[in-house]
DNA sequence: AAGACATGAGAAAACGTTTTCTCATGTTGA
DNA sequence: TCAACATGAGAAAACGTTTTCTCATGTCTT
């Protein structure tokens, strides 16, 4: 306990060989469990780490083990809504596994793309997870061929690789389900542009569920969109809809505003249903917002404990992943209950 | 280039003093310009370094110079929308200088802040940055006596530590003396939970500015909370104010919903203006929101500058810092051109 | 009683760098 | 011509671990 530290300040193997007057491989073994020694000399040793607060150096050990229990998380969004909750739940996944996470951020950037790839393989992470906003676009960095693996959520990956992604189709198909259990037969589909790979899946399985002549309209993921489509819509007098999906919680918020300054009450005349539970707007939209959650925590979750699998050479198979996604229920369809 | 690599799959300096024909030490000298020796053999080595793709171990190069150029951020705001500009901000700062950022959400449990802090720690972090949602409150987790640098951003710091956040006085004197400048004269301010010392800070830069008799209204940081304080206001019939600053842009919001559903014109009628500059929303209020911008990038950028300072051993001032905010102009509080 | 074997623990090498020291050779000055 | 010195480059130690050998001692077998 007297014993002088090292210089550097920190509590190192060889303090604590000292303290406990074994050798530095002693140690080693006593607190890995490894090798052969007395059970009581290994339970002193122990004491005596904890007592004198000894940490290994993940630098010292990342350098023989080839592992250095880091990660990197490289981003195109400029962390808004969807990387965020991916990125919360990689980091819960993993903070167990003792690994933690590098934020890369590269705002569509591939010179800034390529620095981040760079120092993060210099510092040896032990994988990489590429998240974006849209599953259809890659980032603009290229990662297939790094010596490292690499799990892609949320965007395009390389062919050979692991991606995740939400089930689009489940979960507007559980958005026009909910619609007609609740009573609705005129629904319309109010989304985004028609580009996004995601717009399309959705709105093939709305078409799927809520019959071939249900109205999509495409647009784009804005509150000023939701307004214009119901100034489209109500300005045609007949054929009104009682249900609307919305292709975002964004354009779901428009819609319902649009409806209330035209008097149309919501839930009582029209159901509407949103998508991607933005807690913050959904819960403050009047009334508060039934929508899709598309799970991205679960996601990253996933996506975290596959990319250590990767690094740890345990077999997994890839290709294309989608996860399921979540209806919760608030105010603006009516009804109660929970979803099937 | 035929001579093969070492086993590890990456290229080491070993392999490149092999290609090269020199020795490892006649390496380092050559491509970190030290030591002494002859101008055409450092060129040549640079070459071949290039060529062959070498990049040095960070894990290696770290575990002797005991810097790891890593540092750690610790967040307490499940990454929001204080949190997120932050940390941009600290990323692009420290990019440049080779450094790389772990990002750790706490939620506010001090077993989960003292495993990421420990893992940080273990990882060698050069420093750490502790950023929250408000300044008046600290993280579950005790970070004075740290073997590591510790800079606060939008949080409660240790006594002798630097601490940085927005100038909260100067932000709320800008919007009210913006209000004045568009010759409103009863001015209204609706702001969030008295207890937060941010809110009282500007509601005495507000009454400052605004003469003592403008009234403060005390509530949540929302939507809803923006309606009743309309509501609230309009039901007394006289004394109704034509110019209403926000405590954060979500009020705006509902305020400025509540005024036009009540057929007063923004801003015609009244000029309204927020706080935050949390642009998703902001720029779909109708009108486009006249707010207050922390400039919490830029709060990030210098923090990082901070820590990297502190970690250099660089001296530098420990403290309180405040940084001023700005003014966003948009439409809700008509006038135009640009704040003073 | 003597070889075979189990046990406990230390010595040394390894990981990939950087840095200090040493040394051979060439060059200058008197 | 010889000492003093500058130059270019390599050898070796160091950083803090883990892991593989090695070895002394003690305990069985027969």
């Amino acid at each position: 306990m007297t014993t002088q530290r090292a210089k550097s300040g920190r509590v190192t193997i060889h303090d604590l060989a000292r303290e406990a007057g074994v050798s530095v491989s002693t140690v080693s073994k006593a607190l890995n469990d490894n090798g052969r020694m007395a059970a009581e000399t290994r339970a002193r040793i122990k004491r005596i780490a904890t007592e004198i607060g000894f940490r290994p150096n993940a630098l010292a050990r990342g350098l023989l083990s080839s592992r250095s229990f880091t990660i990197g998380l490289l981003t195109n969004d400029t962390y808004g809504r969807f990387t965020l909750p991916v990125m919360a739940g990689i980091s819960e996944a993993l903070v167990d596994h003792g690994v933690s996470v590098f934020l890369c951020a590269i705002e569509d950037d591939p010179a800034l793309g390529k620095v981040h790839v760079d120092a993060m393989l210099d510092k040896q992470v032990d994988g990489i997870i590429a998240t974006g906003k849209r599953i259809d676009r890659s980032l603009p960095v290229d990662l297939a061929g790094l010596p490292v693996p690499v799990v892609y959520a949320f965007t395009a990956g390389a062919p050979e690789s692991v991606t995740l992604m939400a089930d689009d189709a489940q979960g507007a198909g559980l958005a026009t389900a909910w619609l007609k259990k609740l009573g609705r037969r005129r629904l319309v589909h109010i989304t985004g542009p028609e580009d996004f790979v995601s717009v399309r899946e959705r709105a093939a399985a709305f078409s799927r569920e809520a019959g071939e002549d249900a109205s999509v309209l495409y647009g784009v993921w804005s509150e000023r969109w939701g307004h214009e489509a119901i100034a489209d819509l109500w300005s045609a007098e007949e054929g009104l809809p009682d249900g609307i999906f919305c292709g975002n919680d964004q354009i779901a918020r428009g819609v319902i505003d649009a409806l209330r300054e035209r008097g149309v009450k919501v839930p009582d005349d029209v159901s509407v249903i949103g998508y991607d539970n933005w807690e913050i707007l959904a819960e403050q939209t009047r009334p508060p917002l039934t929508t899709v959650d598309m799970n991205l925590k679960e996601l990253g979750r996933e996506a975290g404990l596959m990319v250590l699998a990767l690094a740890e050479g345990r077999p997994t198979e890839p290709g294309l992943r989608k996860l399921p996604c979540k209806l919760v229920v608030r105010h603006s369809c009516g009804g109660a209950g929970r979803p099937e």
